[in-house]
DNA sequence: CTCTACATAGAAAGCGCTTGCTGTCACGCT
DNA sequence: AGCGTGACAGCAAGCGCTTTCTATGTAGAG
């Protein structure tokens, strides 16, 4: 059967909660003692029984990290990151911790379920990465869901999300409408004036921010928009490939094309290069985020790079409360232009 | 304070163990009780205490998977088709389940403390993806590890992973030797002679398995190998590149460059091309893997495609005893050549 | 040499849930 | 009418650990 407290006990000749001290060491045990109880664990193969401690306890060891798509190297990047900090094995930290990483999927309910699985288990803290979903009762459901984690002692830290207001979470925004902004500002500085734009799905904090971001800067610049230079389409390649050819049915003479991120803008390069166009030469091209292989695309891709593994680092710190929350419980990380070889001056 | 089952019990006038089955569903309920029961629940906001629960019922629903580096795609792509059939939150499965994904950096201890972990929270099953390390102290260290969480009754699966003899796990294993071989027989194919290998880690399997494949197809064709033609490094970007300009270096009449993966191939296009080098004209390259970004290279890499979505579903599956276990708890998961523009036939 | 204080160790009461076993009805059969 | 039989519901005994409170032994203080 399997090995208990109470059998080391007996074997160390103590009682079961003298052996229960020395394992969570924060009670005085004598040296010889607790030598004594680390032998017999060590004899046995103890192995602590988590629930059982996790509900005596009223606490437990489990961190949960949300995320969209874990395939998805924006949001593994991050994960990695929280995951560092929140010192499973090998962290510093104290106790060892496990991470939970919950796949959402982008889907309202799953990210809602997944909340209250985390909230059955207890978690020590919750970490959301990415972009929320813009959905009026969703948006309430889920503040009530994260109050609730808060109330229940759970720490609650949102990375690259917009803050929830009144849920006593702690938010690491990401400055996407900034960056969106710097970034067609780049494109106009060098010329453009007809700027394709491949948004992300509609209902997502992030692409609505980055498109306002591309916005402002052509508003600023006296540029008014088609309504055919924007195509929505989802985060990645594939969608950046179709709406790129949209585009070009749409508005061929169009000179650069921004798209919601840096996957997408492969598929922006892949569809404009099957076109025969070349890149920069004939069209620019501009992505989002600067995953690692954004420098590998030829031309290698200008982008907006997002701190994405500080930033993760850092909401992992707080969520473990080694790190103070920024003031109001509010911060907002910039992203840095990195103007690299898709975009240059339109030829004509 | 919290809601526990009692209160439920006591609002819904039956007894807690009533409401426990009601929410279990294992056990007949009148559906008139069951209804008053189910009001009575969402009427207090309750949510059950898992670790009161895992610890009466002996079981729990954590799933743990664990990967080399999360941020990778290898293993995200992995790692989210064995979530999606484990049947987290929209699973068809019935219960709910929690994965949790376990990032060990490939380093053998924090590989096994997380065992530990995941033992002490008396996982529901473990799934353990990518190669394994290659040091016999360590190896038994696992072995006897996994033989104990099958013995407690987690259900064991590796993915991509040499199988383990004796320790009761299924293994679904990457023929990376064939994989490799078939590559090398493709660049032998299209006339090269001199073919440089940067091959990852020496302590990996994945890295023996796939140099063996490279060194056989080699043997086959006669061609004898010059010890300068291989270089070791990590599975990523910067080590390709690092290594191409060393094999550039060792030998610069070169035709082809064959990769450990395509992180490691992008590597090596990007220094080939920083060489003044042309691809495929000048030397070709291929990958292992076929990671979705390796596509959009220019040109496109030529690399073994590994069914990584397929090959973790039905770890997944097979974790959940959903699907049954291969004939000999092993099968051998094939890799398929893809062609394309990355290899050329050698200039000379 | 007695008394107080400190350092340890143990006893025992739960933590909130599951489940085997024991009722209790209401039927339908003989 | 009597009773076997299901279909439910409840009782109560834990699951394995933590932790408060109490007991004990020893050392320094008076």
């Amino acid at each position: 059967m399997t090995v208990t407290l109470a059998d080391v006990a007996a074997r160390a000749q103590v009682s079961p909660a003298t052996v229960s001290r020395v394992l969570n060491g924060n009670y005085p045990v004598a040296a010889s003692t607790r030598e004594r109880v680390l032998k017999a664990v060590d004899e046995l193969d103890y192995v602590l029984n988590g629930p059982a401690s996790a509900l005596a306890a009223a606490t437990s060891d489990l961190v949960g990290i949300l995320v969209n798509d874990i395939a998805d190297p924006f949001f593994g990047i991050m994960a990695s990151a929280i995951q560092a900090e929140i010192g499973g094995p090998g962290g510093r930290a104290g106790g060892e911790r496990l991470a939970v990483v919950c796949n959402t999927g982008g889907s309202p309910e799953r990210e809602l379920t997944y909340l209250t699985l985390l909230q059955r288990q207890r978690a020590a803290a919750v970490v959301l990465t990415g972009g929320a979903i813009e959905d009026a009762p969703h948006k309430a459901a889920m503040d009530a869901k994260l109050r609730k984690l808060a109330d229940a002692g759970t720490r609650v830290v949102l990375c690259g999300r917009p803050p929830a207001a009144e849920t006593g979470a702690i938010a690491l925004t990401f400055d996407n409408r900034g960056g969106g902004r710097e970034l067609t500002e780049h494109l106009i500085g060098l010329g453009h004036r007809r700027l394709g734009y491949i948004a992300g799905p509609l209902e997502r904090t992030t692409t609505r921010h980055r498109l306002e971001g591309h916005r402002d800067a052509l508003a600023a610049h006296g540029i008014e928009e088609d309504a055919r230079w924007t195509v929505h389409g989802r985060y990645d390649r594939r969608s950046g490939y179709e709406a790129t050819l949209e585009l070009l049915r749409r508005d061929p003479s169009l000179t650069a094309v921004v798209a919601a991120n840096d996957s997408v803008a492969l598929g922006a390069c892949a569809a404009l290069r099957d076109s025969g166009l070349r890149i920069p030469d004939d069209v620019s091209v501009a992505g989002f985020d600067d995953l690692p292989f954004s420098i590998d695309a030829v031309p290698a891709l200008t982008t907006v790079r997002l701190p994405l593994a500080e930033a993760g680092a850092r909401a992992g710190r707080i969520a473990m409360g080694r790190e103070e929350a920024p003031h109001g419980g509010i911060a907002s990380v910039r992203g840095e232009l990195m103007v690299r070889g898709s975009t240059a001056g339109p030829r004509d």
